[in-house]
This record gives structure tokens, sequence and C-alpha cells, in this order.
RNA sequence: GCUGAAGUGGUGGAAUUGGUAGACACGUUGGACUUAAAAUCCAAUGGCCAUUAUGGCCGUGCGGGUUCAAGUCCCGCCUUCAGUACCA
């Protein structure tokens, strides 16, 4: 009987489809597990190799918490909102829903031939009302809520206004965009509605702002911090640009403490980690009011410093170009040349900016600043070395201890005090925060920088001209994109006042529009809708033409970023048919949160950062009964593809073979790595009759070397352009889909980036076919119920101790091996005892599950081999007598003992000592003594 | 610049708390089986030297150090990858 693994493979999928093997249900006698992949966007292209490696570690492991005895819960679903399908719908009129509906089967029906383990009862699409009704919702939630300071979390703007009606803000302790803004409850009571609104909104955790955003021309959107890599668009690296819009914000700065204090209870790699920690950015200091000198209207500038024990170094002030009190405080005689400078630098993109770091600018203002202390006139200057976004876009500059600073004042012949004690200063700023005392400092002379800091801070508060603050580079989310294919918000606008639907009438689902690009007079697609206007009698959707302004009104145009659906959708699987609630108490009570989480590490500042910040608001309002969503994250590396090239000459166009370029101008053009063999020999006749490229090479000539043309190899990431995409169909076709599990975990370890190799391949699909003639061979299924050896047993027990280390320790690369070895031990030994090969099968079940279901099957279970129990280790099967494995003496002083670890010191002690005593009788000499160290080696001191 | 990760054969990679470096696999070479190929099986495979055989020396990016013992620990460098950056 052969291994057919194509009628194996398709037995068993249909098996567990059928019988739901996999579904989750509540179940309070075993304990609860919850894997979870990030869920894929589903493109166009399919899946390649690279994708199913983080699917295929979370299925093992899933698997194997079943046999361990855990109730899983392992659901997948799709990230179906997104711009590869809206491009699409403008380039061919397609709606994208039809797009996406195509790709998701591509992906369900390449996902299903691998053989997961999902529960695929709780699928769901972001894209589908029934989903984002609740993404809504949540949106709704945020719109409703304040940050409380004092308590330090969400509360309900309700109760906010509740206090302004009674007690004004004073005593409010909220985050609040513009915390100067002062009102008692007469003033409140007195406002109007509009007044009152606008005030509510600079308290709302999502909010409608006017706020400097990401302009991206060419995608015809606003795009987040995150999805511009070197300043240019993440998708498609288009240039953007910095430009002021209303726009939907989400206030995650609020929670920038507690994002950067949850981090120390998770169990996420330290990388991972370590940019969230440099994302939000916090930085501790102080924040100190400059009062400008000789200014009617009493105007003063508010800088944050990390240094205020420098104060008394400070020589001049610089403004961002973009600071509003610019034009306020010029002088008429330097008004021409600061009007020049901000025009140019407004010119110049945030990328020349960046990238032009070298060349100090700026300029006079004509205005002075006064000293808190000394009232010494301070020169205020601007300089496009500060940035308009950080901090409050002004600096105090102590050129003596920053080196921009000192590099400005050296440019522009400016004073450089120095108030560092024996520190020379002449070539460079002394940056460091060291024991060194600070001098010409009044009271801060003679400490050092701790101390100089307090005191500083102590002053400043003391004459109300600044306080200790802490400072985030986290800055609030912009959470409107100007595209179709997303979420759109809950939102008419009554007199241009943002208001919610009422959440009983959701979902509002996306209107259809005749066109997806913007309108004429620039207005986002949703503006191409006809129907797209709520009416607050009928609580529906209508037509546009009847917008009367009393009871119709206006619909947002905006829809929510790629990342809306995904902020909280880990919690929504856990109950994700309920048509009345996001989830149910009982469920997420019983799920509680992920306990491993595996995906991408690129999601490291969008994805994973989004998604806490929602979880911790849910948590706020007691919908979550945990304040982290994932206890444990595991980022896959990626599966990089192994590009081929051929040479082209240049002014002959001959294609010559790698060894014979030498010093010819030729060109690298890539092809298909499916015309290249493992030793890199190029088929030429298949390239020339390829239906896509044949015609360009129809009439080349290649120029070979020893009769074959070498190509070039380059390891790249896997892509279409680079014709290096290696499919899985194709995979599971020619080995099948265990193979291909087997292989993607043998190639590596989980976190690290490798090349695939398809020759490789072999490798684990012989071991297979081993496998299988292990239990079956042409007379049939071979097993018996003879006693094990101890041999047998040995080899067993071995193997059940490392898999399970290794497993848990998601080293899935080593154990592939050590079935490798065990088969090979097994088959030597011509094992065919049932006390054997029946447990080792639950052990090789989660890395190649339908070979496993299928030899499970041939023992007579009728069940799925996923209900079998995992092995029990027994150490006592490896502990060998001493008179059959004797210890082996190696070398001149070591011994190695082919024994557990976990025998006890003494133990081994005493056999060492027994066995040297023999020794020693034999040779006769005296004893040496014995010493035991930590590991398998031991030490005989002479 | 800063932060994080990593440098081991021709290749992917093993090596537990410091304890026989190169497991396992690919590839390569030789052999068996075949008319032949594929498949399968067997053997060899870090480098250098030596050989009838046993063997010897050198080897984990580089230079030091600790130790009976270092891929692993310490100090100083180099290189690669990833993230981030006039962050005050």
């Amino acid at each position: 009987m052969q291994y057919s693994f194509k009628a194996i493979e398709e037995k068993w999928q249909a098996f567990w489809a059928k019988n739901q093997t996999f579904k989750a249900g509540f179940n309070s006698d075993k304990p609860k597990y919850y894997v979870l992949d990030m869920f894929p966007y589903p493109s166009g292209a399919g899946l390649h190799v690279g994708h199913p490696l983080g699917y295929i570690a979370s299925d093992i492991y899933a698997r194997y918490k079943r046999h361990k005895g855990f109730n899983v819960l392992h659901p997948q679903g799709y990230d179906s909102f997104g711009l590869p399908a809206e491009q699409y719908a403008i380039q061919t009129g397609q709606h994208p829903a039809i797009t996406t509906e195509t790709n998701i089967a591509t992906y369900r029906r390449q996902l299903d031939q691998i053989g997961f383990s999902f529960d695929w009862s709780r699928e769901f699409r972001t894209s589908d009302p029934n989903y984002y009704k609740w993404t809504q919702w949540v949106f709704i939630q945020l719109f409703e809520s304040y940050y409380c300071n004092t308590d330090d979390k969400a509360k309900p703007i309700a109760k906010l206004v509740e206090v302004f009606k009674t007690n004004g803000n004073a005593a409010v302790n909220a985050v609040c965009d513009d915390d100067t803004e002062q009102f008692t409850k007469e003033e409140w009571n007195a406002f109007s509605e509009k007044e009152q609104q606008h005030i509510l909104l600079k308290y709302r955790l999502t909010y409608l702002a006017e706020a400097e955003v990401n302009w991206c021309p060419e995608l015809g959107t606003v795009l987040a911090n995150d999805e511009i890599v070197n300043g240019v668009s993440e998708r498609g690296g288009h240039p953007v640009v910095r430009k002021k819009m209303t726009q939907w914000m989400m206030r995650i700065s609020a929670y920038a403490q507690r994002l950067l204090d949850g981090l120390e209870t998770i169990d996420w790699t330290d990388s991972l980690k370590e940019s969230q920690r440099n994302w939000i950015g916090r930085s501790e200091g102080a924040s100190v009011t400059f009062k400008v000198k000789n200014c009617s209207q009493n105007h003063t500038i508010d800088v944050f410093t990390t240094r205020p024990d420098t104060i008394f170094g400070v020589s001049f002030m610089t403004l961002a170009p973009e600071h509003e009190l610019v034009n306020t405080i010029t002088t008429s005689e330097q008004q021409q040349a600061v009007d020049d400078y901000v025009k140019a630098s407004a010119k110049r993109s945030e990328r020349e900016r960046m990238a032009d770091v070298k060349t100090i600018s700026g300029v006079f203002t004509g205005a002075y600043a006064e000293h808190p202390f000394t009232k010494q006139p301070i020169p205020i200057w601007i300089g496009d070395y500060v940035l308009a976004s950080y901090g409050t876009g002004a600096v105090m500059a102590v050129p003596c201890g920053d080196q921009r600073d000192y590099d400005f004042a050296k440019h522009f012949s400016l004073e450089i005090p120095n108030i560092f004690e024996g520190v020379d200063i002449s070539e460079q700023a002394y940056t460091e925060k060291g024991n060194t005392a600070i001098t010409n400092s009044d009271f801060l002379n003679g400490l050092s920088y701790k101390k100089a800091t307090k005191r500083a801070i102590f002053e400043l508060e003391t004459i109300s001209q600044g306080k200790g603050k802490i400072n985030y580079r986290l800055r609030d989310a912009v959470f409107s994109r100007q595209r179709y294919w997303g979420e759109p918000f809950p939102v008419y606008y009554v007199d241009g006042l943002p208001q919610m639907v009422d959440a009983k009438h959701l979902p509002i689902e996306l209107p259809e529009v005749d066109n997806y690009l913007p309108t004429e007079n620039g207005e986002p697609p949703l503006g191409n809708a006809k129907i797209w206007a709520w009416d607050t009698t009928t609580h529906n959707v209508v037509a546009n033409d009847l917008i009367d302004n009393k009871t119709i009104f206006p619909l947002e145009l905006n829809t929510m970023p790629g990342w809306a659906g995904s902020s909280q959708y880990f919690n929504r699987y856990m109950d994700p048919n309920n048509d009345d609630e996001i989830f149910s108490k009982d469920a997420v009570n019983y799920w509680q949160q992920i306990d491993l989480y595996i995906g991408g590490s690129e999601h490291a500042t969008g994805h994973l950062l989004y998604s806490r910040f929602w979880q911790k608001f849910m948590f706020d309002l007691g919908l979550v009964p945990a304040d982290e969503y994932a206890k444990k994250l595991i980022n896959q590396g990626m599966i990089l593809g192994t590009s081929a090239f051929v040479y082209r000459e240049e002014n002959t166009g001959k294609y010559y073979s790698k060894g014979l370029i030498a010093d010819k101008k030729v060109q690298a053009i890539h092809v298909k790595v499916e015309y290249v063999n493992a030793s890199d020999e190029l088929d030429i006749e298949g390239l020339k009759t390829d239906a896509e490229f044949g015609e360009d090479y129809k009439n080349a000539e290649f120029v070979l070397e020893n009769g074959v043309y070498k190509v070039g190899r380059d390891v790249e990431k896997m892509s279409k352009s680079k014709y290096n995409v290696v499919n899985p169909d194709e995979i599971c076709a020619k080995y099948g889909a265990d193979s291909l599990r087997l292989y993607e975990m043998f190639l590596g370890p989980l976190e690290q980036y490798k090349p695939w190799n398809t020759s490789g391949i072999t490798g684990v699909h012989n071991f297979l076919k081993k496998l299988w003639k292990l239990y079956v061979d042409d007379n049939g299924f071979k097993i018996t119920d003879t006693e094990p050896t101890k041999d047998n047993l040995k080899t067993l027990h071995k193997t059940i101790k490392k898999v399970e280390d290794d497993i848990e320790n998601f080293s899935f690369n080593t154990s592939v091996s050590t079935f490798m070895i065990a088969v090979n031990e097994l088959t030597a030994q011509k094992c065919t005892s049932k006390a054997v090969l029946e447990p080792l099968l639950v052990l090789f079940s989660p890395y190649a599950p339908h070979i496993a279901e299928e030899l499970w099957e041939k023992f007579g279970h009728s069940q799925s081999i996923s209900t079998a129990q995992f092995p029990i280790f027994d150490a006592a099967h490896l502990v060998e007598s001493s008179k059959e494995y004797p210890i082996s003496f190696n070398g001149k002083m070591r011994f190695k003992l082919e024994m557990p670890l976990d025998i006890s010191k003494d133990d081994i002690e005493k056999m060492v000592l027994a066995h040297e005593k023999t020794q020693a009788q034999l040779q006769g000499r005296t004893p040496k003594k014995v010493i035991v160290v930590p590991g398998k080696i031991v030490n005989i001191v002479g």
C-alpha cells in the first residue's frame, strides 16, 4: 500500500468539515485556550508559500493544546476592507464587494487544502454589515466618552456634562485639547448648544478636529503615520504632503501611559515592545513659560524641555516656522526676512527637511523673551530644526548643553554661556547627564543633574512659570479616510455639528455609488452616493435630495481607516453571530483574552498598538475582563523567495550564462523560478514556450557554459513582480499538505526570515513515506500487540520529551528533525508494537494531521485523532541500568552519561563513583575524586 | 545617531544551565538496482595533512579575557538585517 497523500488529505479535510471537528463551544470541564492568527487581507494574488507559515505554527499549537486537554478556540476570518479592491473598482467599475468575495473564495480553498483546524463556524469579514455594525458601535461609544485623569479611565461624556452644569470645568481633571480654557457653571449653561458641543469635542475620545495630516494626493486620502514609510505611502510608494484638514481623530494619546505600562504585563517580544515604547516616546522634563518682552497682549511661549537644570544656560529661543506666534511677535524690521523664511520652509516638504539635516537655517524675529529668573532678554529665533508637531513647537535653546542648539548658535554667532563646572565647550556641547556640577546658575550652583532638575522645577512652580511634565511623542490618530471601501461612520451633521446615529439603528450600510473616485468638487467617493442622508424620524438612510435640515440631514462622507475593523475583532470571535450585543458577557468571561497571538511584526506600531488602545477603552467600559487582549504574541518571520536572473548583454542582446559575464555590460533580468532547477540551470525551452514571456525569448541567443545556462540567484521578498513566488497549490499537488506543513516548519526558527527552496522538500516528503512504511507495508497495516523492547520505549519517550519541549518553546523546526530520527530508529529496530506506534502518532498529528488521522483510523478508532490524549513522558524508560548501558568513558577526564537531566545530582555522583572505583581497581590505582557539575558531564579530578 | 536582532560547512540550520561543534535535511560525489531515466536503497561529505590502519593539526565574523572546559560568559571592535530619528 502506497502513501497516497492526495486521497488521504481530501478524505480527512472532508471528514473535519462534515463533523465540525474543530468547532469550539463552552466547556467548563476543560480549561480554555485561545489561539489566534492575524486575519488576512484577501488579496487578488492568493496565497504564496510564505503566507501560511504563521497559520501552520498556530495550528500545530492549537492541535497540541487539544491533545493536552484544553478547550481550544482557533478561529479565522478576513480583514476585507482595503485599498486594492477599491483600486480595482476604480479601474474596472466592478464593485469591491464582488472582488473581495472572489478573493475570499480563493483564500478559503487554499487554506482548506493545508488542513487547518479552524473553527469556520465563527468566520466573519470586516466588510460585512453584520460585523461592521459593531465597529460603528464602538466608534459611538468612543464619541460618548472622555478620559478622566483622576480615575485614569474613560467615562461617559454625560457625566462630564453633569459636572459642567453644576460646577463648570475648574475642578475637572480630564484629557482635553485645550487645558487653558476655563468656564463656570453659569457660563456653561449660557453657552449655545453649538458652543457646548464645540467644547465637548475637545474632551471626546473620538473627535472632529482641524489637524495637520499626511495627505497623499495620488491615493486621494490621508494616511496615518504608520502608513508612511520613508516619506512615501506604504502602499504604492506615492509622495505624502502635510495639509490641514478637518478629520475624525482618536484620542489614543490619553492612553499613552497605560499603553506603556501594559507592555510590562504581556509576553510579547522585546523588539516589538521596544518599537511600541519608542513610538509612544515618553520623556520626562518640564514645561516652562517664557513671557514675550514689550508685548502689548502679554503673549507667552511655552516650551518643553528634558533639561530644566540647564535653564540658566538659555541664550536664545527657537520657534518652528509654523508656530502660531511667529506673525504676532515679529518686529516690522524683521517682517520681510521672517516671511521669506517661513514661505521657503513651507515649500520644502517634510521629507526634504528630514533628508537635509546638516544645513543650518533660521531667522531672527526681532522679538525678545524674558528669562523667568534672571529677567534678561532672550532673542527669539525661528529655525526649521524645531518641529511644529513635537512638544509645543518651540524650544528654549541651551547651546552649551544641546548639540543642535550649539550648532545653531555657532552658525549665527549667538552667545554660548557655559554652565558646567570645569567642562570645555569650545568644540561641542556637553550633553551628558552626569554628576558634573552646574555653575553660573544662581540657586542651582553646585548641584548635579538630578538635584538641579528637581530644584529648577520647584522654583518654576513657585513663580508659576512652569511645572514638571511628561511629554509623549505618540499623537492622536487620524481616523478618517477619503475612500469608498471602508466602514461608513454612523454620523450625520446638523448645522455642521456631528451627531451619532442611535446605536439601535446600526448598521449604517455603505451606499451604492456609480463612481469610486472623489467627486468633482473634491469630496470623498461617498459624495457620489445619491441615497446618503439620514432621516431622523424614520431612522433610515434616504435620498440626498430629501435633505431639509429639519428632520433629514447629510451623512458623513469619510470612511474609517483599515485598522478600524481589526481593532477589536479578536473579541468578536468569542461570540461572532450575536446580533444583540457586540459579544455576550458569558462568552467574554469564558474566553477572556487571546492566549497566543501569531502574526507579522510589521504591525508593531499600527494594528498592535491601536487594538491595545481599543481593548483598554472597552475594559474601561466594563465590556471586557482584561485590559490587554493578547497574553503572548509571536512574530513569525517571513519566507523569502529565491529570485533567478538571466544576463542580457546590452549591445548584442545575447544572454550570457552567469559564469561568462566577466566584465561584459549586462543587465540582470528576473525570470520565473519554475524554469530553474536545483543546480541553478535554466530550462531554456520552457522559458521560450512560456505563455506570458515566451515571445520575449523566442529568438534570443543563450550563451552556455559547459552546455548549460546558469542563472544568478538572489534572496528577495516574495513578489509577483520578481517572479519568485511559489504557490502552495503546486506544492500540495506534488507533495501534499502534510509535506508542506512539515517543510515550512523545518525551514528554520519560526521568528526568523528565511529563503524558500523547493528542492529541500523531498527530505520531509521522504520522511512521511518512511513513516507510512513503519505502519503499512504491501500486506497492509502491520501493527501488532507485541511487547515493545527497551529500545522501542527509549525512542518513544525520548521523542515525547523532545517534542513536548519543542512545542512549548515554539521551536517547531527541531521537532521535525526529532521525528525523522525517531522514525529512522524505529525502522531500524523493526518495531511493530502498538504500544509504541500508536502514541507516536499523536505526537506527529499536530504537524502532519492528515497522515496521522489515516493511520489512527487503521488502529480501529472511529473518532478523530484530535480527541486523543498527548502521551505521557516517563523518564524511567530513559534511565538505563549501568550493566546494559555502561557509562561511557571519554578521553582523559570526562564521563558522559546518557540519561535524562532530571535525575538527581547525588544519584549521578553515586553511579560515577561506583564506576570509577571499579575502573581504579581494574587498573590498580587509587580512585579519583568525583565532582558533579551541572550538565551532562561529570568531572573527575585526580 | 539611537534601539532591537543576528553572524556556525557548498546551502537551510542543530548544539538544554559553559561540557565530544556541525544533529537533521538539501546539495554534491561514488556505488547498488535498471536497456535507460525516475524512484528507492547504501556509502562518503567542515578544512588541511597523513595513512595499511590507528591518527594529527586548524576550525563557530575579528582581537583580547575568565575557565579544567567557550559557538555559548566578560571587555573592545567589524559586518548584516529590521525599526526609528533634527523628539528639545
